[in-house]
DNA sequence: AATAAGTTGAGAGCTATTCTCAATAAGGAA
DNA sequence: TTCCTTATTGAGAATAGCTCTCAACTTATT
């Protein structure tokens, strides 16, 4: 709800880059996302596809990084095999992930003061913060039971 | 300096696995490697070779891969392009790390509480904890300075 | 409307990682 | 120790996620 167009447009037009309908559209997509969604460069141009907008694999490729390293998504590496994205959303919204490592069962959770202290870091340090992400990496109760190892 | 040959073995051993000198060369390794240093499967292949000992690159990424999995070594996503691994060693010298987004500056930085955090929350869900990283996606202020978009 | 420069789409290209399988070696049993 | 079972290794092929290339097109600006 915070992020609209007008304003993508803008800050994309301060570094000289331009505002495409593609664009608007995969911020609009990821804006409208449920919470816990995290979608991968493929399940993007699926959905896409399903309401009726074909972007290029390429194009998604290229603006899921760009508007990655603008600070608008988040940038994930929860299962094995490809990154996932979701909107970067500030304090109250913010969250982390613990992730099991068999199942690659995720589950989100908050923590404000983790936040702060990633932000505090960043600081100072004079680094400029995009994104603040606590991963736990960790076997989950149905996997402990399994006995499979690894 | 805590992690013997002797205790890898009987972690493998529990689990149906064996040791094999590459394994414990392996482990050697990471455990003597300078504080802040960040191997790729084909930097440890490059390293082993320096020190005369040559492991083929489909076992080290299979090793790699399972002591992550272990708990034994943390699996990074420092740079774009290929996973890095580090020895994953308990509270006094467990750290996480702030990365640049643009040339992958990384600097490491404890915090005790973000880790006491992360056992909490893995533990409150019935997780077994492996890793608990908190990654800083940030831009360095020398690539702030530097004017290039992105 | 004209211009300059950024963006897209299609497909080729790249490369980190996984897979396959025959040969080998570790661990447990006798 | 010796034997047996099964995990592991190494070499190379195969996979797949992602990037690159470039002509056609679109955006922002004047
Ligand atoms: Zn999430
Ligand atoms: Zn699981
Ligand atoms: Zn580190
Ligand atoms: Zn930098």
């Amino acid at each position: 709800m915070a992020y609209t167009p007008a304003a993508l447009k803008a800050e994309l037009n301060e570094r000289g880059w331009r505002l495409t309908p593609q664009r608007e559209i995969i911020l609009e997509t990821f804006q409208n996302l449920a919470k816990g969604e995290h979608l991968s460069a493929e399940d993007l141009r699926d959905v896409l596809k399903d309401e009726g907008e074909q972007v290029s694999l390429s194009t998604i490729y290229r603006n899921l990084k760009l508007m990655a390293r603008m600070g608008i998504l988040r940038e994930l590496e929860l299962a094995e095999g490809q990154k996932r994205y979701e909107i970067n959303q500030p304090s109250p919204h913010h969250h982390h992930h613990l992730i099991c490592v068999r199942c690659s069962k995720t589950i989100e959770f908050k923590n404000d003061s983790v936040l702060k202290a990633g932000a505090r870091t960043a600081k100072k340090s004079g680094y400029h913060l995009l994104d603040c992400q606590l991963t736990i990496h960790a076997v989950c109760p149905t996997c402990q039971r399994s006995l499979l190892p690894v």
